[in-house]
DNA sequence: TATAATACCTGAAACGTTTCAAAGATATTT
DNA sequence: AAATATCTTTGAAACGTTTCAGGTATTATA
């Protein structure tokens, strides 16, 4: 293990110079410095970040919590995060917390004694929760998709409301008339968002009804058992509002088994936009969650306070939703 | 900052004991080991992980070196790498290279400064590589899910001859006998294995011919195209083998539009199970590729090697697929 | 050429642990 | 009670950097 003393030795300097090389400070001659790097890389030295770190306090490494790595749905957000926080020459720890709230407890603690810079935090979702505890920690803290009442940390979040009242207003701007939404988990607070989305539009419009909600996970099973449901309970029906893709997916094949065609029978809007939505036959039409780009937001505004601005006032971003305009809606011809 | 220092003066011991304490070490007296831990608790100590590291020359860190963190393929290896380093304490540092050459060996010499155990390393493909600088790292490296000649490290793979070779066989023992390859870029080595898997089990029927191969990417888009072209050119085709779902995908459409029925007119069998195969109208059978147990495997193998088996002969585990029989291939009916 | 100003270098202290030889305390045996 | 064996504790050294006050070499100014 060749160490920073080593190369001291041999390229006849003093240690605090190698560190200078090293650390391209400006004022170390360029005959010295040549001399070190030369000796650097004869000897295959490879500078020790523990050890930095320890002497700097300073890691540049970020902690970031997931509640499933291998959901589709956060693979973006971890590309965005991770995307950005490399431009940045941090590193990441993925810590994943299976939904589990005491895991995500842990999770905290241990990321703390590394030393991590800070710690970007998709929390698992429960009603009675409390992150209270994160109040007193004493580095920066972005909360990225969950909002958890009370919480006064930089928060990024999906505008599922705008969302699915976009979604709604489109299929009534083009003509129809019934539209039940189909499920979300009743204690999930995106669906209730969406929810009222849905239901704000539809009561613009004199179009709400009572008995055109339907509820089940956000799951494929979920969509098919509602959809079933729907067309067994209402006829009329013209259009479905599904809170997630799945859902949408489920509500296909129910269609499709209750020999209905999309959109000519009915049109399905889904919500969400999983990757292979724009494969299907039809192809879904939906609402595009930007990801990509809230994982971003998370990391700026994570550096933000990395660097220095800890007195700024929490900030909330609420990132919108795009239309995706695709063959599972009916739009009808529009006399010019 | 609180220290072990601290801890050490206010509860009336040596620094020694209290990090006797902390590591849980059995040598140290109920009566002391109470006081030290109430002293821990009442100034909310936490341990100093960097510099136990510096101490210990140990991490308990492991880098995990992905082409591309939102690819759905990747993400359930990713999670069964997760899991089973969390289970056996360490923690991941996850980073991209972005099928970049040059990225990863920066992510490499960027992972060995920071004194990482041990790496899992999915390499990015490239014809004319050169990852021989592995052969000099001091630390286990587990590679998956690429074999790169000449390499001697331990190894992770699927086995995409078996698959593709079952898959055939499947098709061809319910009684098809046209069956085209679809695709796959020419330089994929997985590519090759799979066509090689087609090719054999054609050939020992004597089904091969050379005008069944259509090549293109593992995309939609091109499954899309090499189906038409299959279409176009060759009739009595009565089942295809894509060497991808995403390939699948796309010729399901193009038969399609040719107003063909799957799998009545034409069987169609997919290879990777991407998640939403099994939605799919007909739902899609395909090889499942255990992507959560190769990334266990590879787990085992690396913390082997960090627990000191470093004179062990290197290991080669090739992970066998599943078939997974679904609704896109016709089964005839089996007269008893 | 002497002096002041500047540029560059030095090396010891510090970062917060673990480790381990040695010392001290306690228990066991004679 | 003394001698021995065993169990606990101690505290200084080590891990490999960075930092910075003070020193030395170099350049500019008079």
């Amino acid at each position: 293990m060749v160490t920073i003393k080593d190369i001291a030795r041999k390229s006849g300097v003093s240690v605090g110079t190698v560190s200078n090389v090293i650390n391209n400070l400006e004022s170390v001659k360029i005959k010295n410095k040549e001399k070190v790097l030369e000796v650097i890389n004869s000897l295959g030295y490879r500078p020790n970040k523990i050890a930095a770190s320890l002497s700097k306090k300073k890691t540049m490494n970020v902690g970031l919590i997931v509640p499933d790595v291998s959901s589709p749905f956060y693979s973006d957000l971890i590309k965005g995060i991770s995307d950005a926080l490399e431009i940045n020459g941090y590193n990441i720890f993925l810590c994943e917390s299976n939904n589990n709230i005491q895991k995500e407890e842990k999770i905290i603690r241990d990321l703390l004694s590394m030393w991590i810079d800070g710690i970007i935090l998709i929390p698992v979702y429960s009603k009675k929760r409390n992150l209270h505890f994160l109040e007193n920690i004493e580095i920066p803290v972005v909360l990225v998709n969950r909002e958890i009442e009370g919480i006064k940390k930089d928060i990024v979040i999906f505008d599922n409301f705008g969302g699915a009242f976009e979604a709604t207003q489109f299929l009534i701007k083009n003509n129809h008339k019934k539209i039940p939404i189909l499920g979300g988990p009743e204690l999930s607070k995106s669906f209730e968002e969406r929810f009222q989305g849905w239901k704000e539009a539809m009561e613009e419009n004199n179009l709400y009804k009572d008995n055109l909600i339907f509820r089940g996970d956000f799951s494929v099973e979920a969509g098919h058992k509602m959809m079933l449901e729907a067309l067994n309970k209402a006829d009329g029906i013209d259009a479905v509002f599904a809170s997630s893709d799945l859902i949408a997916l489920g509500a296909l094949s129910a269609i499709d088994e209750y020999n209905l065609k999309v959109p000519d029978d009915i049109s399905v809007m889904g919500f969400g936009d999983i990757y292979l939505s724009k494969f299907l036959k039809p192809s879904l039409t939906t609402i595009r969650r930007p990801f990509y780009n809230i994982g971003k937001t998370a990391v700026s505004l994570l550096l933000d306070r990395i660097s220095g601005n800890t007195q700024k006032k929490i900030t909330k971003f609420i990132i919108k939703g795009k239309l995706e305009i695709r063959d599972s809606v009916k739009i009808p011809d529009q006399p010019e």
